[in-house]
RNA sequence: CGGGGCGUAGCUCAGUUUGGCUAGAGCGCUACCUUGGGGUGGUAGAGGCCGCACGUUCAAGUCGUGUCGCUCCGACCA
């Protein structure tokens, strides 16, 4: 490709509308167009880079035996009452009619149309596994689209489901997913982590999420120095600390708190640390039918993870009751505790509460707290314990009971066990060698393309541009000739291009009328992994110099062997990032 | 969805407070000259529904109402 005929339209100066370096990379380099909020076009060099991503998954999909095929992003919304997201899936999902007043949506993810593929045509357990995947746009309604392509409505998606008669065989199906994810974000050049996760709307049991670790990550990620453990603070847990082991059990006492309606005040008054309180929080639980008053103990000094205990209750949605819906259990705003409240209020305590001895908390009365509150003497009635705290930095591991740190990452796969939850739902069955019925066995796994583009300039950029990692590299050298009125110069450039051409490098030769530093600074901006440069030294001592954006490493190197060393330089490259090296 | 900020040239932004000539700058773009190893210097140009609508006024980029869009924080989310 010729610099001068190439459809770049690079910035000079960074667009207001992008906070991180990935976003103000993708609009200067001219990778990406936005046309709306959050839908994206991928102008021809981003488009290169993702259509080297794509090859890279379809590659690691294929030698795990996926089979590629493309369903549509329009569907009806039959399908989707069947499986019941119709009414579960909120705003999210975008929801049309057609000219006869049909409703249909578009897909922000595929179960419902494969599984109903796969219900026509398996029949036997000889036919399977299966995994048809496809690589494919998804649209998704988000409430707030940020950071560019990282959270965008509209993306690109790599999504394949596998489809086995046991969950031995969705095991090893999960496995080799696993293991094609680990091989594609390497090949990528990323840093990433697979970490446990919680599967969400999606549902089903068994998740892990692929972060590429990044200060900009929109998730969190517990993670153990002392052991594997990793995990998603959504679902993290930790060896239960309870306070006050060890001590006698003393009286309760009712002690006057005015005005102490946070844990951090009332722990101050009463001249005990957060960690010996126990706070009551109130929520009202949403389901399909019923709305529920919960009553959720957790120590004073943690954070409720909502998404902990919404999964518990299994509603589809959870909120702070109100002043008045607490009152209407008999317990003042802000002076909320577990004593004495009525038996039919349901009430759910995090795993290190009932263990706690002498805890403090609201007495239910305005103004009063109680001292002393010990649920092993009977003193207060619950109704289930479950692990509801959000994990931060510095809990305890639950594998090893070293230090849990904390890191966070850009979400760029997931892949989740789903068991039956579909094909159930849509009669997805097959019938094995005894002649039973059985329901398949499902996963499925995801690859945001767009996103893995944007966390790989996000881990590889400098404040002159992006740094390519040569597997997903738009091109893999630019030949930069410095003086374009020297005809022998642009000879030479022009030679080693059309060699370099020749041997299938993907090579750019820049034949602006530009002055060099013009030049050097599009090259450093659009990340060329390598550089050659074709000046002076070259005419005066017949060196040209290779420069590597990467380390910025030099190397001068004589014009008989130049392309040679490019191609040398270039199979090192490939070679780093490849996961069998 | 709640709260804040912003919509003026392709990009970054002045100008709006206190309404008043023909709406500005830098970068980019076009032509020519100059320069030729890290965004060279110069000359001449092109480029604007001042987001949109309605209103106030002799007069609106500037004031009011509405609306659309963008953006940040929060809530939420495979």
């Amino acid at each position: 490709m010729r610099m001068s005929q190439l459809y770049a339209p690079t910035l000079r100066e960074v667009p207001a509308e992008a906070e991180i370096a990935s976003h103000q990379l993708m609009l200067r380099a001219g990778l990406i167009h936005k046309v709306a909020g959050g839908i994206y076009s991928y102008m021809p060099v981003g488009w290169r880079s993702m259509k080297k991503i794509i090859n890279i998954i379809r590659e690691e999909m294929d030698k795990k035996g996926g089979q590629e095929m493309c369903m549509p992003i329009v569907q009806p919304a039959e399908l989707w009452q069947e499986s019941g997201r119709w009414s579960v899936y909120g705003k999210e999902l975008m929801r049309m009619q057609d000219r006869h007043g049909r409703d249909f949506l578009l897909a922000p993810t595929h179960e419902e149309v494969i599984t109903s593929h796969l219900k026509n045509d398996v029949r036997s357990y000889r036919q399977l596994p299966l995994l048809p995947y496809q690589i494919q746009g998804k649209f998704r309604d988000e409430r707030r689209p940020r950071f560019g392509v990282i959270r965008s409505r509209e993306f690109l998606m790599k999504d394949l489901y596998s489809f086995d008669r046991d969950e031995a065989g969705l095991d090893i199906s999960y496995h080799k997913m696993h293991d094609a994810y680990t091989r594609v974000f390497s090949r990528c050049g990323l840093n990433f982590r697979p970490v446990v996760a919680d599967s969400g709307a999606i549902g089903g049991e068994g998740s892990h999420e692929f972060m590429a670790l990044s200060e900009v990550g929109e998730s969190e990620i517990i993670f153990c120095h002392g052991c594997d453990y990793a995990a998603t603070n959504e679902i993290a847990s930790v060896a239960p600390q309870p306070t006050g082991l060890g001590e006698d059990m003393l009286p309760i006492e009712n002690v006057e708190t005015p005005n102490c309606t946070s844990v951090d005040d009332v722990a101050r008054l009463l001249g005990v640390t957060n960690d010996r309180m126990v706070k009551t929080l109130c929520y009202i639980a949403i389901y399909e039918q019923e709305e529920k008053f919960v009553v959720a103990l957790l120590r004073g000094d943690r954070q409720m993870n909502e998404i902990k205990l919404l999964n518990h209750l299994g509603c589809l949605e959870l909120r702070f009751a109100t002043d008045d819906e607490v009152r209407a259990h008999q317990m003042a705003p802000g002076y909320c505790g577990p004593v004495g409240l009525a038996e039919d209020v349901y009430i759910v305590a995090d795993n290190e509460v009932p263990l706690m001895v002498n805890h403090e908390c609201g007495a239910g009365k305005k103004d009063h707290h109680l001292l002393h509150v010990n649920y092993q003497r009977g003193d207060y009635r619950i109704s289930e314990t479950a692990d509801l705290m959000l994990v931060e930095k510095g809990a305890i591991c639950p594998v090893c009971g070293k230090t849990l740190d904390s890191a966070r990452g850009i979400e760029v796969g997931q892949i989740f066990k789903l068991h039956t939850k579909y094909s159930a739902k849509l009669g997805a069955r097959y019938v094995d060698e005894n002649g039973a019925e059985h329901d398949m066995v499902m996963g499925c796994y995801g690859i945001g393309v767009g996103r893995t583009m944007a966390a790989v300039i996000e881990q590889h950029h400098d404040e002159f541009g992006i740094i390519w990692p040569i597997t997903v590299a738009p091109y893999e050298v630019i030949v930069v000739p410095v003086n374009d009125k020297d005809a022998w110069l642009v000879e030479q450039a022009e030679n080693l291009y059309q060699e370099l051409l020749c041997h299938k490098v993907e090579a750019v030769i820049d034949d602006r009328q530009e002055r060099p530093g013009v030049k050097f600074n599009d090259a450093d901006l659009l990340g060329f992994p390598i550089r050659v440069v074709m000046g002076k030294k070259l005419r005066d001592n017949g060196l040209a110099e290779i420069k590597l954006r990467e380390s910025g490493r030099v190397i001068e190197v004589p014009l008989a062997e130049l392309a040679a060393t490019v191609m040398e330089l270039r199979a090192a490259m490939f070679a780093g990032l490849d996961p069998d090296k």
